[in-house]
DNA sequence: CTGAAAGCGCTTACAG
DNA sequence: CTGAAAGCGCTTACAG
């Protein structure tokens, strides 16, 4: 079908037949370097040079001047693709996404866009339908035509995909270790620890954990900076109960969770994402509990959900866009050759009215 | 800055010089259409008929055969940019939405980018960061070699600048009283009328109202739709309180809208937008209103956010995914010199734990 | 049924 | 200081 509408779509492709007549080019086509060239009475090559910031030194200050006037008057743009054949670059970057779904990517997609447009590059988004696997996606497209790619926060395999296809890669909110692209992380960790201890310090000593059930660096860690900051300190992990990464199964995650009685029931939620943390939320409240007298609730990403809810969520705010900027900047960062040190952003505890300190002893 | 980095960029963009041996291409250098034709002992015009489907008729089944295998082998994917230059089209449609931070507009892509895909075409994302004007952006920018433009839900003058660029437009969920472009449309009003159906049915009659502030056609016929629904009902609207798009601002418009009192104060809200509505429920709690005993509450959207909140929201659900998919369809029948009649997308009522019965006479 | 050739608009050595 | 020319990889008349 795609294969159809191209076929049909490339007979009406005639090249336009310039119709020139002496006063220049027809109202219809889009000028050229040519035009300006003859515009200013100067050769195409010199066009060229004067707009490509080439000419200091090759044209005089004059010459110069006369080409610019003259591709201003004609609202003279280059015409990219003639461009990206010559150069072999397109000046377009894929971001690959697991999800467009979520606010996350959403902000990361507008930091990378911001820095991109700085440096006269595109973005292209591609939310990969599965986590996993975005084999049959963005190269077999139309836009394959890439400079390079930014992988957000992927399972590990896809990254691997990724990697196998030789184009300049960057990473975002990925595993670090043995990489051979540039990295962009998030101090998720870091995170962690402060979401814990806030617990701690709140006097709670009895933890559940709600982990995303999806195979990534990202919650990976999350995992593990739990268990370690929680060693030696007297608070405890009584369960771990995972959930997909919707409200509806953090709610249901929750439940089984709150189900337990005695030393197994939590007196705190650790959830790894605000839409699950909003899932165990509604779970607390239809089991009679009262958020955070009876039970406190963590959240992750400072979604705009974190605010939407009652009480808000206390969760662990990502800086999404700067996460997207610091990425695209690795990325030219890449292209013109220089090596990137990984770049670990920090993360910030917000508290709020989802947490306060455990109920009295039962 | 951007003239720096690209200057930089370009010195070192000597084309890649073919190292082609005896053996065929180098491995570094990506193989061309030419390198497919001398592996499958045809000429380069044969591939190109072969790998576009032009074939049938003018080249045998057999020789067909030889250059699918020989590109395959290969891994020959053809230069975009080239093809580009030659077809003056480069198969890449901007998407303009105001902003990219609600989970509307990420659907919008998400069905838009499907259909892309399906035709070869690309998408590229340009969140207009304001809504009034995307003067500033795309079409300055690298990715300005557009095949045409999908607006969704741009103010009137934000559109007139588009519309100005001559470039093929869709306008999504827009006015389409004189419109020059083809439009794909929810059935917002429906929609409010729904809505409103629903709390006059469930006994309301002093209903109160909560307005984006924004200029767009898709708020504005929100307002229209309101008061039409309302005349010879018996339901009044007792208030109208604008706020701007943001749980916060809902919350204070809403708690403005309560602290009336008689025959002033509503007892059902509706809301222009899920955000909204989530802050209106908020500042009910906070005046200790209880929902929806003491005050119903109706948003517009369906976002995750609407079954995050507890009680959840009823809420007019919009087909966002159909929208961007329509939209996209509608762009590539333009592009193929197709009329499209304007569409109109049905939405639905999801009524929810936020409306119930209005209290009894206070 | 197949090939040689033109040309899309640009950038960049290379000659003057 | 400026211009003529080559060539990026492709598609499509046009000749055979």
């Amino acid at each position: 079908m795609a294969a159809d509408s191209q076929s049909r779509d490339e007979e009406r492709r005639v090249p336009r037949t310039r119709q020139d007549g002496p006063t220049g080019p027809s109202e219809r086509a889009r000028p050229t370097s040519r035009d300006v060239a003859r515009h200013a009475g100067v050769s195409q090559a010199t066009v060229s040079l004067v707009l490509g910031e080439k000419w200091h030194g090759r044209v005089s200050v004059r010459t110069a001047e006369t080409v610019r006037t003259a591709a201003h008057q004609l609202g003279y743009r280059p015409n990219l693709a003639a461009r990206s054949l010559r150069l072999g670059r397109t000046r377009t970057a894929l971001l690959v996404v697991p999800v467009l779904n979520s606010d996350f990517f959403a902000h990361v997609h507008t930091g990378a866009a911001r820095v991109a447009a700085e440096h006269d590059f595109g973005i292209v988004l591609y939310p990969s339908p599965e986590v996993v696997s975005p084999t049959p996606g963005p190269f077999h497209s139309a836009r394959s035509a890439l400079d390079g790619v930014i992988a957000s926060s992927m399972a590990p395999e896809a990254l691997a995909v990724l990697r196998g296809d030789g184009l300049p890669l960057v990473m975002l909110d990925s595993d670090p270790r043995g990489a051979q692209a540039a990295t962009v992380n998030l101090d998720i960790a870091d995170g962690m620890r402060r979401a814990v201890r806030h617990l701690l310090d709140l006097g709670h000593r009895r933890l559940a954990h709600i982990p995303a059930a999806v195979d990534s660096w990202t919650f990976a860690v999350r995992a593990r900076a739990l268990a370690e900051a929680l060693t030696g300190t007297g608070g405890a992990l009584v369960r771990t109960e995972p959930a997909a990464l919707s409200v509806a199964d953090g709610l249901r995650a929750a439940t089984r969770v709150l189900s337990a009685t005695g030393p197994d029931r939590p007196t705190a939620l650790i959830c790894d994402d605000d839409l699950l943390a909003a899932g165990a939320c509604k779970a607390a409240r239809r089991l009679g509990l009262r958020v955070p007298t009876d039970l406190s609730v963590t959240g992750f990403d400072d979604l705009d959900l974190a605010t939407a809810l009652e009480p808000e969520l206390t969760t662990v705010r990502l800086p999404a866009e700067d996460v997207g900027a610091a990425g695209m900047r690795a990325l030219l960062s890449v292209l013109e050759g220089r090596s990137t040190a990984t770049e670990v952003l920090p993360v910030t505890l917000i508290p709020r009215g989802s947490t306060g300190p455990p109920p009295g002893p039962s």
